[in-house]
RNA sequence: GGGCCCGUAGCUCAAUUGGCAGAGCAGCAGACUCUUAAUCUGUUGGUUGAAGGUUCGAUUCCUUCCGGGCUCACCA
């Protein structure tokens, strides 16, 4: 029988005979003096014969991958994660006791290795073995070899399986180290201040969105898990912190897909003095600096699209665009001013089957004009200028149009990737957007913004003029790795627990 | 939450119109002193996601449930 239960009994057994001979099933520490990587990138240019020559010595470990045995020659293939390198196992060129060792070996083992470095005949790289030391067992056979593990459901639940045995998997997430660390580079450089703002909060502010609830004891104060961080890090400028930014989890209890996980990574930042035209420009410099330090250059794959983050990204008015798709595809001139007007604009969303709710505003459906018609064309990464006020409570309207704000959302590959503003800071006007809001509520949308007392008391302290911008990080990993599912990018994506 | 699709050995996949559940890898036993998905000989391994139903007979058809994928809605 080979079921997994018995292939499980055999490692198992394997296991007990070493410890029969004295080996410690679960050593403590193995000293290696180099890392695989290391060596390879060490001798990965070094001739057969000057190995000959120099005879380098070392002490790797790692997990094997691969065994080929011929009897009394035997090569291994031993990853540290990252790369791999070969290992030459013969019975005459190490202790007998190590020799055992090797023979009861199973693939996903963990080994050290001592010995020296040289080429086969075939010129390969590879640690010629005079010592193995047995440093943890892999009690449960590995996928295969060849095809590795395609399953999706077990790749997600069981991130560890997917990356021992899929290398590509292992660089998503090397790259994004590489890009959340070159965003951090690229602001403190700049000046900002990283900090870290409360992830349970009293009120659940900065954006629209449904929250996780929960509760605290000592306190008994129920509690929300923060869809944004925003209402703190603008409490921040008013302290005097005049570019502060946070790289953290938000959590909003809606649902999931390929561009969604219930908590999701997002980069929020605030520049005093700058609005958001100013965040537009930084936004594209930002942006290419990062794709750079991944993929090398401007230029990512992306669903089958080549996506440039070369600036300047294209520029759309919400309404202009809005406006010009409705023409197009209702064959009969739709004006600006007609979605500025409730009835028209209704009456044009209707046209183009998009559902009108009673409570909502000019501005709500020309925004949802705007996203049913544009969204999934938006490949390259563009700038949609200029939203309804009626969206958007938290920003600061144009000096000449009391029905417009200075924001911008970023899209590429189809979806929201950034969205900014200049920040509102007038408290008068702030508490009327609350209020406005708390009607929204009342008459049942769920995700209409609560009043923050506290945070128009920062307001009335004086918040100066302020840009302030956030930029959903999983979905810019999407992009600049070519993954095309958000699950794909986020280590441990929320799965329905499976019982066992 | 709605619609469509998927679930067969540890892994990757087959199974004709409803007619004996199979292969490769891994495993096990053996051969082999430079292999590269090593090769060769032999061999184990299945509650076909679960429970019902139709049928002489179900991996196959039907129902319900479980898990997943895509998509729509919500949203970032």
């Amino acid at each position: 029988m080979a079921s997994e239960a018995v292939q499980s009994e055999q490692r198992r057994a394997k296991l007990d005979e070493l410890i029969a001979l004295g080996v410690s099933p679960y050593p403590v520490r193995f000293d290696r003096t180099d890392t695989v990587s290391a060596l390879v990138a060490r001798y990965g240019e070094t001739s057969g014969p000057d190995l000959e020559a120099a005879r380098p010595e070392t002490r790797a470990a790692g997990r094997i991958l691969s065994m080929r045995t011929f009897g009394k020659a035997n090569f291994l293939a031993l990853s540290d994660g990252l790369t791999r390198l070969q290992v030459y196992v013969r019975a005459d060129s190490m202790p007998e006791r190590d020799f055992e060792i090797f023979k009861r070996l199973d693939l996903g083992d963990t080994i050290g290795v001592s010995g020296r470095m040289f080429r086969t005949k075939t010129n390969e790289l590879t640690i010629f073995a005079s010592g193995i030391e047995f440093l943890a067992k892999c009690l449960l056979p590995l996928p295969e070899k060849w095809h590795g593990l395609t399953d999706i459901e077990t790749r997600y639940r069981q991130r560890y399986l997917d990356l021992i045995v899929n290398p590509d998997s292992r660089r998503v997430f090397e790259a994004r180290a590489k890009i959340v660390a070159g965003i951090r580079q690229f602001l403190n450089a700049r000046g900002f201040l990283e900090v870290e703002t409360p992830m349970m909060q009293p009120i659940a502010g900065g954006a629209l969105a449904r929250p996780f609830t929960t509760h605290h004891n000592a306190l008994d104060l129920p509690l929300y898990l923060r869809i944004a961080p925003e209402l703190y890090l603008k409490r921040l400028t008013v302290g005097g912190f005049e570019k502060v930014y946070e790289i953290n989890r938000n959590f909003r209890n809606e649902g999931i897909s390929t561009q969604h996980n219930p908590e999701f990574t997002m980069l929020e930042f605030y520049e005093a003095y700058v609005d958001y035209q100013h965040l537009m420009t930084m936004t594209e410099e930002m942006l290419v600096d990062v794709a750079r330090s991944v993929t090398g250059g401007a230029e990512t794959t992306f669903n089958g699209h080549q996506i440039s983050f070369a600036a300047p990204f294209r520029r759309l008015s919400l309404r202009h665009a809005a406006a010009e798709a409705a023409s197009e595809r209702l064959g009969r001139p739709v004006s600006e001013a007609d979605l500025r007007n409730r009835e028209k604009a209704a009456e044009v969303a209707r046209a183009l089957h998009f559902e009108v709710q009673p409570s909502h505003g000019a501005g709500k459906i020309a925004t949802t004009i705007f996203e049913g018609l544009w969204e999934d064309q938006l490949i390259q990464p563009t700038f949609v200028y200029d939203f309804p006020t009626e969206v958007s409570p938290l920003s600061k309207q144009k000096p000449d149009d009391p029905d417009t704000v200075e924001r911008f959302e970023m899209y590429a590959g189809g979806f929201e990737v950034a969205n900014g503003f200049s920040e509102l800071n007038d408290p008068v006007e702030q508490r009327r957007r609350f209020e406005d809001q708390l009607k929204d509520r009342a008459a049942g949308d769920a995700e209409a913004h609560q009043m923050d007392e506290d945070y128009v008391r920062a307001l009335e302290y004086g918040l100066p003029p302020t840009g302030g911008e956030g930029i959903g990080i999983d979905r810019l990993v999407m992009l600049l790795t070519g993954s095309p599912s958000i699950r794909d990018v986020i280590l441990f994506p929320l799965m329905r627990p499976r019982e066992d």
